[in-house]
DNA sequence: ATGGTAGCTGCGCTA
């Protein structure tokens, strides 16, 4: 089974690019964000013609994740627990069908800029929900994928210039702390399994020429349980699909499990 | 040190 991650940075902006991508790297499951998109919206009948199922939870104007699936899907859960009054849509989950089921979590963390400050305490709060949520599903001792944006730099490798990102939220020691306690809750990183070096990279930002000057950062992840990180075959980042017409900011990472 | 780009929306906000 391929899983891949996408930020698309807008549907209606980059439904060729998705079509494309789709039709050619064929992932049997897809978790998109940034979707910037209602439900109703979204051009699920192009998406429903290349075989794929939809599930979205979709936000207007901002945010937005989605779960495009070949394989049935069932027990979909919308939204993050822990906050009743957030309604930013940022957390998706389903289960997978198949010989043995997968749940798989499409996730956008939230930024945190500038900080310190509100959007910095939200995702830390935002983090620490999310841990709780990940100790429940790991006490399920399933085969567990969650992937998206993370919008954390794990490492100074994790970007091609560290130095200027020490002040930024993706980069601060409270959101990488905060990254690690994920990984000690239980959970592994399925792109340093499979490449422990430094240089690559998922986003470029559009600003000053980043993507030319090979000026990028790793911050779209898969974290997976022990029972889905023994079943992991390879993981890779789709660094190409940067250099096309009317790119996303991100690029997609995608892992191969043996199911 | 600053400004640089893109998307959504309807001109400022988010990233």
């Amino acid at each position: 089974m391929r899983i891949a991650t996408f930020n698309i940075n807008g549907v209606k902006a980059r439904l060729p690019v998705v079509l494309d991508w789709l039709g050619e790297a064929a992932p049997d499951v897809a978790l998109l964000q940034e979707i910037k998109s209602t439900d109703e919206a979204f051009p699920r009948g192009e998406i429903e013609d290349l075989g794929y199922r939809v599930e979205t939870h979709g936000q207007k104007g901002f945010n937005g994740v989605a779960i495009l699936s070949k394989l049935p899907l069932e027990d979909v859960r919308r939204g993050l627990p822990g906050d009743a009054g957030d309604e930013q849509a940022r957390w998706i989950e389903a289960s997978v069908g198949g010989a043995l089921p997968v749940r798989v979590v499409g996730l956008y963390l939230p930024n945190g800029n500038p900080a310190p400050g509100p959007k910095f305490d939200y995702k830390l709060d935002w983090m620490a929900r999310m841990r709780a949520r990940v100790a429940e599903l790991l006490a399920l001792e399933e085969p567990l994928v969650l992937a998206g944006d993370y919008n954390v730099i794990p490492q100074r490798e994790d970007a091609a210039r560290p130095e200027k990102w020490a002040e930024d939220a993706l980069f601060l020691p409270e959101s990488r702390a905060a990254f690690r306690r994920l990984l000690h809750a239980g959970l592994t990183e399925a792109f340093r399994t499979v490449e422990p070096g430094p240089g690559h990279y998922t986003f470029w930002d559009y600003q000053a020429g980043a993507w030319e000057k090979g000026n990028g950062i790793r911050i779209d992840h898969a974290l997976l349980s022990p029972q889905a990180a023994d079943l992991l075959r390879d993981c890779r980042i789709e660094a190409a699909l940067r250099g096309r017409d009317k790119p996303s900011d991100h690029v997609p990472l995608w892992l191969e499990l043996a199911v």
